[in-house]
DNA sequence: ACGTGTGAATTTCTTCACAGCC
DNA sequence: GGCTGTGAAGAAATTCACACGT
């Protein structure tokens, strides 16, 4: 043990939610693995595993590795996924839709709770007989009342850049976006891009 | 110049989509940029956008900057995006629905040109006009005859694997992975992988 | 004997800082 | 004067290799 309060570097924290899925995997094979193991399944060196996981404290132990479920325990602690994390949809196009039908997010302690969109059209359609759709001037309401701090943002590019403003200015904390379109937010506020022409555009330097 | 062919790393491949986002963004207000207004929007550092562009050539000019217009189409050329790719949809859930919707892929020289599904009450189902969903068993003939390279791979995660196997078996080279599952595939496949709770278990992290 | 945790060594990535050209 | 391209320096990430606990 070493670890008190240094700053984890993110490369490291972004490996523990890959760590998290080859677990779920390997469980159903036996109570126990090791780093040879689980860096053979995600494509890492057994070394990295190591020191990646003792970065934050001393969960194997020598000559028998790791407990599945007890690793999975405290990683589950270390990403603050020991409790639900209510969501905010802004935006209820394509996307929007494919987001709220998706049965991942639940299972994962994730949960849509509202859902905004600008257009008259959608304001007030039931979705899944679940969650109905409000409108955008709705918004700020929906994150004071419910303390939310994460948003799914799947609005058009063009508006991407101010409906963002918007939401980190109404309390929102980190940001899932859809929109083909870098944000420029404080640097305190968290955004992750799902961007499938980024990933297209990265892949065919490899293919001929 | 010095660069002949040396290995590019990746992670400085992952960057030029970024760029290319920058700069189609910065096109808008002027001919020129340079490697600080670029860095200042990407949030690189300016020393960085010059040393990475440099290891595929010479861009700039000092003094100056860069030509907007002559950086793109380099960088278009270095990722092999000034030519058209045609791609298969593999899963015509709600996410392939979404898919088969959105605008941005065909805009970037991106084709879905055939769509495929298990289920029987998917297949023959037109989608926008345009593409009429094929049985999954057609998929062999598909990517032969189309000489398709890059899959979108949007199947429950359960088959996900057995899937992505037949992909490559039939000469799949890419896929682009929306099933929550990590793929052991041959390492000469790339592989990316959008996942939004990966994305999401990653952010809570940082939040309290 | 097995496999972790970890300093040390190595490799990779980023930034510095400046000569040189516009 | 402004800004690139680039060796050299510095920082960060990864791998090595082994003492030690089970």
């Amino acid at each position: 043990m070493s670890n008190s309060r240094q700053e984890i570097p993110d490369i490291i924290v972004a490996r523990l939610p890959r760590y998290l899925r080859a677990l779920s995997v390997l469980r159903k094979k036996s109570q126990t693995t090791n780093s040879k193991e689980l860096g053979d399944f995600l494509g890492y060196s057994a070394a990295q595993i190591r020191k990646d996981l003792s970065q934050f404290g001393e969960f194997g132990k020598q000559g028998t590795g790791y407990n599945i479920d007890f690793l999975t325990e405290q990683i589950n602690s270390i990403l603050n996924l020991d409790k639900e994390w209510k969501m905010v949809l802004v935006g209820c196009g394509n996307i929007g839709h494919a987001i709220l039908n998706y049965p991942g997010f639940s299972h994962n302690g994730f949960h849509v709770i509202a859902a905004v969109d600008s257009s008259k059209e959608m304001v007030g359609k039931k979705i899944n007989n679940l969650i109905t759709i409000r409108d955008i001037s709705d918004i700020e309401e929906i994150i004071k009342e419910n303390n939310i701090s994460i948003a799914m943002l799947t609005v058009p590019a063009s508006v991407a850049q101010e409906t963002a403003e918007k939401l980190v200015q109404f309390g929102i904390k980190a940001i899932i976006s859809y929109a083909p379109v870098i944000l420029t937010l404080p640097h305190n506020i968290r955004v992750e891009y799902i961007d499938p022409v980024i990933s297209l555009q990265h892949i065919t330097y490899y293919l001929s």
